[in-house]
DNA sequence: AGCGTCCCTGACAGTTTATGTCAGTAAGCG
DNA sequence: CGCTTACTGACATAAACTGTCAGGGACGCT
């Protein structure tokens, strides 16, 4: 077996384990000594590959390390550059400036006569921060409060201009173009309902937890609205509180 | 120099070279012989690297493998995944064919805890496909035109229902959300003018080719945006025909 | 056809790098 | 504290790499 063989095959080995693992599991799987796995270390640290090790525990790999190369042709990568600008114009701050990095990674490895040109790529988003920050206030709570399952307190105001102030357990949140729809199981109602964010007047996210089960969650709404399609193909709207 | 770092520095000069590189040109390069060369070559295309030589003439890198590896952290792959939704949805149906190849490819890395669950990444967007056909009505020929400079012949409607034909130098494309703009020089008018995708009747690529210059290009166009906006910050929609 | 330029491969002697064993130091955990 | 682990240097041996040389083949041009 080649050397770079090995460091590939132990990079992609630490990389498939959220546990750590040590010198002489690694040696085992290898079948090499365990001094050549400590050199293998010292190599692919040397080489930037953000390796953590603890006497006495193990080595793990860095979290930010754990999404291997991804390689694109020319085709997706003007798919995702295009959807990245969207993301840039029409999503929250936070994922703007996540977006914005994804791009200039992408942009620091086209090759210089692709890179400088607006004209290698004519699809092009408007840059909307100004308006968006309309759109998506309260994105940024909303999103960590899905992420973390707590419930929030919303004041809510419809397009009949009816206020109503509830406690939801959010679920996810839907891009329709310009407008961000909250999806979300309601208590008041005991069913899923659907919030434009942009008329969500406040958040509080709370300190109660919530759980998902298969009967409440993203992926049970979604499956809902996908029956609920094709008996009414004339029905896109879901239920708006 | 190590051997691995001869085969990067290899590679990267075969990507950043359009024309073929010789094995005696690669050995000046990079201090070795030839025979070296030969090896390395070997060793690349052995790894699966697509470089493809033809006696008398040299090598060159397949195409496909001109972009190398990109690195992402999760955020960026979540806004990069949520971007490449929007495209999908939003696109026309080569973008979108694109736009889920690189998202299968995104998704073949992930983690499987992270893969299988939509609540991984709670943040969607519709299939607008049957609606978004109306929208990016004859978005393909209009970006191979642009691509390859060819002046179009188009029939137009407005929003006041007035028809009218001319032949346009297709510039770029604009996604406002939903809405497509095209920015194009319009010779009626001697002068840029944007035209909204699916207002466009019917459309025919000329075979006649067109320049770009300083003064009438994409580049341009949004500099001349950039200006107006700048004197009046509440203008936000180009001249239209 | 011959010629020049290039890709391609095997063999071999010499050079360089990598490996495993051994010994020793230091850190984390119960 | 003892046990388990990370960590490093030294050294003999093994493995890999390199350049030179020789030979074969493909392509384009005259």
């Amino acid at each position: 077996m080649h050397r770079a063989e090995r460091l590939f095959q132990l990079t992609t080995l630490l990389r498939n384990r959220r546990t750590v693992l040590t010198a002489k599991q690694m040696s085992e799987h290898l079948r090499v000594s365990e001094r050549t796995i400590y050199r293998d270390i010292q190599s692919l640290s040397l080489s930037g590959v953000p390796i953590e090790g603890e006497a006495g525990v193990g080595y793990r790999l860095s979290h930010r390390y754990q999404l291997p190369p991804l390689m694109f042709d020319r085709e997706e990568v003007e798919a995702l550059l295009l959807g990245a600008r969207m993301v840039s114009s029409w999503g929250d701050t936070d994922m703007a400036i996540h977006a914005n990095q994804a791009i200039q990674k992408i942009l620091s490895v086209l090759p210089d006569h692709l890179r400088h040109s607006d004209e290698s790529l004519p699809l092009l988003v408007p840059n909307m921060e100004e308006v968006q920050k309309y759109y998506t206030a309260h994105s940024q709570p909303m999103r960590e409060a899905i992420r973390l399952r707590q419930r929030v307190a919303i004041d809510y105001v419809r397009a009949d201009e009816q206020h109503s102030s509830r406690t939801i357990e959010p679920l996810g949140m839907i891009f329709w173009g310009k407008v961000w729809t909250l999806v979300a199981w309601c208590h008041l109602r005991d069913d899923y309902r659907t919030f434009r964010l942009d008329r969500i007047q406040s958040i509080v996210v709370t300190d109660e937890k919530f759980d998902t089960s298969d009967s409440k969650s993203l992926k049970h709404f979604l499956h809902l609205m996908k029956e609920k399609y094709a008996q009414e193909p004339e029905a896109t709207a879901p239920h708006e509180c």
